[in-house]
DNA sequence: CTGTTAGCGCTTTCAG
DNA sequence: CTGAAAGCGCTAACAG
């Protein structure tokens, strides 16, 4: 673990510690033969300075944390997140940050993690549902940050949100162009702004078609219940067609409590889903869903953080992303 | 961003620094009525010392980092590995490290990522299948690290591995006692540890019953090909009984090829996994499956690292966990 | 018990 | 173009 100093280095090359600086950094003020004679030790020797040293000196630490919510899901790497995980990782790396993970939010200690507190980051990137208090409070410190899909909207903050509500509308539009009427929506819990757009998209597209809807056709009890959820609403007396369920996870439970009833899809009933997680397309049968583009969503909060980093009167700027139907085989056409 | 510094707390409390660095590092040579009077300070100005001083005097980062490898899946956090992940965030996070992410080990810079070449983390966790080549660097270079799950046993370094031969016995006697004879066996490529003890596992429980091994039955070629390999096996003209499937990722290809086929699970055929991801146990039917214990696999190997970090001339130990079948419905008794 | 001082590894004025 | 010196925030010897 150890490794040179600046000052190893400098007592090699038989020059002072600043030189050796310059040569690293790319300083102009030094002659071109010594930069490369110091280059050329740093290199044989192995030199990287160190991050604490440099981060010191520079009040830049070259750390970016990434912070989830568990209160979100049991699990807080479903598949959905960890691609955007990956997706910011990925951006990071090009960037030469690191990336500091929190899933756990403390609540005592000031409701900041440790590498807040302790300055150990640059910035941070909010995933999903964050307690509004600890947001603000972070934007109160004047801590770099943005949100991607978050629980509500936060104005002056910069944003990587998906476009819910027209996905939704493409969704449902989807299954009504195929001849389908009655029509399920069926979500995790409205406490989200995701789902709720979600939910929105639904009416709009059923509204814009002229469909009623059924009440008994909305099930919007959470994940966990996804199960019942969809158990119930095949029992009904007079069942619909098809069904929008505004997550990909969600859809797995739903494929299960259908086999139970010993249903075909498509079938019996048509699905589309929303997110386009791996499982959507290993699926039997595959499912028809709406794609996002989780690693882009990452990306893209990486380079808008590191915009405000760098530049401290960025203004806050929200990017949304558009979604695509992705067609598979979980939707019959009942115009044939 | 700004927050005070130990020099501000100092003023305020009109003594020196190292009075102040006393009483936050709960020294014995300060008085009690100076340690309550400035810790009162400390906590109104909401002061907590910064990680880059505190890490540059100590020598300490108290950053812990962990790598995954990118080549291994295509999805580098799969449902298993993420388990994992949470296991040793949720570790650090008790014992107040930091946990840095790498998801992608660069090939050009030395191979090392920025936060070890820059000494950036205090120690590593190394997760599944690394290049030999990386591994041996880093314990050259001395620094502290915990293997979990590799794809090779590295005698010499402190490592966290599954029972895995022992788990493949379990679930392929177990087909053994519920009558099945004619068992085959599906797995990704065998060039990793866990995959060839798995394999190793099933043969000796084949033998230890007397029972022959079909080698039309061993399929063996990657996970991507798991939809292929089962289709093929159940095209066979004697097609097997049961399946020990050493992987719950693949016996998701399992199970669609299975359906694809119009075979029912477990009438048709039985199944076995291994991992015991979420999935296993919502699919249709659901899995019976080795449960693997990950988050505390993640947990031993930040409490393993810690320790050899704290105590230098920690030998290196080799953790072995046990797994336990978990009985669900995939599987037919042969015997009622 | 308290404070002064040096120094962790680095960058950056500022003289020379 | 090079180097001496100061200082980023903190802790620990060591005087007092």
């Amino acid at each position: 673990m150890k490794s040179p100093t600046i000052r190893e280095i400098a007592r090699i090359a038989e020059c002072s510690l600043s030189t050796v600086s310059k040569a690293i950094n790319g300083r102009a003020d030094i002659s071109e033969s010594t930069r490369r004679r110091i280059l050329k030790i740093v290199g044989d020797n192995n030199y990287t300075p160190s991050a604490l040293g440099k981060g010191l000196k520079n009040q830049r630490t070259e750390n970016i944390g990434v912070i989830f919510s568990k209160e979100d899901r049991p699990l807080s790497l479903n598949p959905f997140y960890s691609r955007i995980l990956e997706g910011i990782e990925a951006e990071l790396a090009i960037n030469k940050y690191n990336l500091v993970l929190c899933l756990t939010v403390d609540k005592k200690t000031n409701n900041y993690p440790k590498m807040i507190r302790e300055r150990n980051v640059d910035g941070v990137i909010l995933i999903s549902v964050q307690k509004e208090a600890f947001v603000n409070q972070l934007m109160d410190d004047r801590i770099p940050l943005v949100l991607v899909d978050p629980n509500s909207n936060y104005h002056n903050a910069t944003q990587v949100v998906i476009d819910n509500e027209d996905g939704a509308f493409q969704a449902t539009q989807y299954l009504i162009l195929k001849g389908h009427k009655k029509i399920a929506f069926i979500s995790p819990h409205l406490d989200r702004d995701s789902f709720r757009l979600r939910y929105a998209g639904f009416n709009k597209a059923m509204t814009h078609y002229h469909l009623s809807i059924d009440e008994n056709y909305v099930q919007i009890e959470g994940l966990e219940h996804g199960y019942d959820q969809v158990r119930r609403l095949l029992q009904l007396k007079e069942r619909p067609t098809a069904m929008f369920i505004a997550n990909d996870l969600n859809v797995m439970y739903a494929y299960q409590a259908i086999r139970d009833l010993h249903l075909k899809i498509p079938e019996d009933i048509s699905i589309v889903g929303f997110d386009d997680i791996a499982w959507s397309k290993i699926a039997s049968p595959q499912l028809t869903t709406m794609r996002v583009y989780k690693e882009e969503m990452g990306s893209i909060a990486v380079r808008n953080l590191l915009n405000i980093i760098s530049n401290d009167k960025a203004s806050a700027i929200t990017t949304i992303l558009p979604v695509k139907l992705i067609e598979r085989n979980s939707v019959k056409d009942l115009n044939e």
